[in-house]
DNA sequence: CTCTGGATTGAC
DNA sequence: TCAATCCAGAGG
């Protein structure tokens, strides 16, 4: 399967949020391989009260601020971790949160990193498909087209088949529809 | 320095 | 419905 390109990242963030579904997610590691379907995204733009870039860049979200095409890579709720991928070039802080995969490679890896056997229970939600992938706050800034963690091409999405809704557990920005999922995915993060 | 509130999850 | 868990960011 092939990287994506630098071009598909000269995109909008909603734009990239959306062509994102449908695409591969891959992580080798000693441990082994790991690769999951996207499903499930969010934009974060600049200008929006729920993005962790409203105030300006800072020592945590500096990854945001780089050129498209890197992870950034934060804690959330002291606990998890969670992923996305940066969009905009250098200095616009924007990028669009993975929010759900469908596990497709590595399964028996990612049920022992989850500790479970429930498939749906893998990757359907942010911090559940960062532990099932083995994504860690190394992966932070790191290169996701030619990086050890990177994202492949898929089939592309028809817009009939994508679904647009507001974003999950927010308590600011939660009017604004940046949330796009493939409709009747049983692996989606919440109905 | 202190205080507050999470881009969540899983157990009750 | 709610606790776990802790740090970044804001305000003094």
């Amino acid at each position: 399967m092939n990287p994506l390109t630098k071009a598909f990242f000269k995109k909008d963030t909603l734009q990239i949020a959306k062509a994102l579904l449908g695409c591969y997610l891959i992580n080798r590691v000693k441990e082994g391989k790991t690769m999951g379907k996207i499903i499930e995204t969010e934009a974060y733009l600049k200008n929006d009260p729920a993005s962790h870039s409203f105030n300006g860049q800072t020592k945590r979200n500096k990854s945001m601020f780089g050129p498209a095409g890197k992870a950034y890579v934060y804690l959330t709720y002291g606990m998890y971790n969670c992923f996305n991928v940066v969009t905009e070039k250098e200095g616009i802080g924007e990028a669009v949160l993975i929010r759900a995969l469908e596990p497709i490679e590595g399964i028996d890896l990612m049920k022992k990193r989850r500790n479970t056997d429930n498939l749906r229970q893998l990757c359907s939600g942010p911090a559940k498909l960062v532990m099932a992938m083995g994504i860690n706050k190394a992966h932070n800034g790191i290169d996701l087209i030619d990086g050890e963690l990177r994202l492949l091409r898929g089939n592309k999405i028809i817009d009939g088949d994508i679904i647009q809704t507001s974003r999950i557990g927010l308590s600011k920005g939660k009017n604004l529809p940046y949330r796009f999922y493939i409709k009747d995915n049983q692996f989606v993060s919440k109905l």
